[in-house]
RNA sequence: UGCCUCGUAGCCAAGUGGUAAGGCAUCAGACUUUGACUCUGACAUUCCGGUGGUUCGAACCCACCCGAGGCAG
């Protein structure tokens, strides 16, 4: 008899209940799987929690309406948790990359480490052939493609998957649009037809960022200094606070032009600011890439790239280098583009892999402000 | 001590007799499974250092006081 049992992350949102919903309509024998990552009070997450006093944590609201949703769906729900885990391989790295001076985006390696690791042998130890999620993509022949609906897609959070991880993986609404989910959502009377999207770190919500992270490291203030005359205009709060590009929560007043952070010093402990929306200092055309992933067999030399979520794609060159880095040219010149941030190659509709900013060059010149 | 300049919301800063521009910051919302970026909205209800005065009417004119700075010494 073939197998066909699929464990669903049920996170109790729409995605992942319509995932449910559809997998069952095409015949699959489907359970879920409710995971939580992140206790605030066993993480010591205080400061900057907007969630913290109300009397229902939001997870066990989540859990709940997971809950109602696989009761509608006649499926049962299984719950697990993997705290440590999440801590060890997702937490630990972040704050790391953030004592760097970085801007890591830890929700690719939530995926890597957790949904399509420890989650999908939980899911094979459940006696399940496939595992799938609520993410807006598609996988066609062992590729991975863009969800069909472009404003969503999510492509780039699953770009430090192997190939291996993404065997025995469905995406049911990859190839849908968001409305269309809701749609199937409403007419299948599913209770979070219209739950929000959720926002934020994955597992963990939204937080005032600058107060979460004074959870776990230790502010180190500092000066701010004008980029172009070098001179002095402010305090920091700590490196680890900013992010390139950032505009708000600076603490900087009393100038004609909006400020931009452009760049950090770890090592004097400086903030560089540039002012102006369009000022030079945020553009670069150039940049090194490390700990590169490779999804597809393609390793081209032409494709496109994101630099950010939900940025947009740009043309880019890849030179191949050693140590599993590539070297990536982008003469259009790209905004903001940020050390610890993911880049991710596209080809058309194919999301070929991606790498981690290491370094940011302008004219073959390493921009001495960005990061030393 | 004599003379001069200045004192407008958190910060810059217009306005010099007709009833408080603008920018930045901030806050709220939209957007968003990363901290952004962007967009939208709110932001000095008799108030323009203080106290009097002139005037139909002053932040803008006058007097004095307080405060900041500068030039003479």
């Amino acid at each position: 008899m073939e197998n066909k049992k699929v464990i669903v992350g049920m996170s109790g949102g729409v995605d992942s209940a319509v995932s449910a919903y559809l997998l069952i309509q095409e015949g699959y024998d489907v359970e879920g799987l409710f995971m939580r990552n992140w206790d605030s009070s066993l993480n010591n997450d205080v400061l900057g929690n907007p969630t913290l006093d109300s009397n229902i944590c939001p997870q066990e609201a989540d859990y709940q309406d997971a809950l109602k949703t696989c009761q509608i769906l006649g499926i049962p729900l299984h719950r697990i948790d993997f705290i440590k885990e999440y801590w060890d391989n997702v937490f630990t790295y972040f704050l790391e990359e953030l004592k760097k001076g970085r801007t890591p985006n830890p929700d690719l390696l939530c995926n890597k480490y957790i949904k399509f690791d420890v989650f999908k042998k939980e899911a094979y130890k459940l006696g399940a052939k496939y595992m799938a999620t609520g993410h807006y993509a598609r996988l066609e022949n062992g590729k991975l493609l863009r969800g069909i609906d472009n404003n969503k897609d999510q492509t780039y959070f699953l770009a430090q998957l192997t190939p291996d991880q993404l065997k025995d993986v469905l995406f049911p609404v990859g190839n849908l649009t968001k409305p269309e989910v809701r749609k199937i959502a409403e007419d299948a009377k599913l209770n979070v037809a219209s739950k929000k999207d959720s926002t934020g770190i994955c597992f963990i919500g939204e937080r005032h960022f600058q107060e979460f992270i004074h959870n776990y490291l230790k502010p180190n203030p500092g000066d701010i200094v004008n980029v172009v005359t070098n001179e002095v205009i402010g305090r920091h709060t700590g490196l680890m606070n900013y992010t390139i590009g950032q505009r708000k929560n600076v603490g900087l007043s009393g100038f004609k032009e909006r400020h931009y952070v452009c760049g950090k010093s770890v090592s004097k402990n400086i903030l560089y600011i540039a002012f102006g929306e369009d000022n030079s200092y945020l553009m670069s055309d150039c940049c090194i890439l490390e700990q590169v992933n490779w999804i597809s067999a393609t390793h081209p030399t032409f494709c496109t790239a994101k630099f950010r979520y939900r940025g947009s794609d740009y043309p880019i060159q890849i030179e191949y280098l050693e140590n599993n880095e590539v070297k990536v040219h982008y003469p259009e010149e790209v905004k903001a583009v940020t050390p610890g941030q993911f880049c991710v190659f596209y080809l058309g509709e194919e999301c070929l892999g991606s790498g981690i900013i290491k370094e940011v060059f302008k004219n073959n010149e390493k921009l001495w402000y960005l990061s030393d």
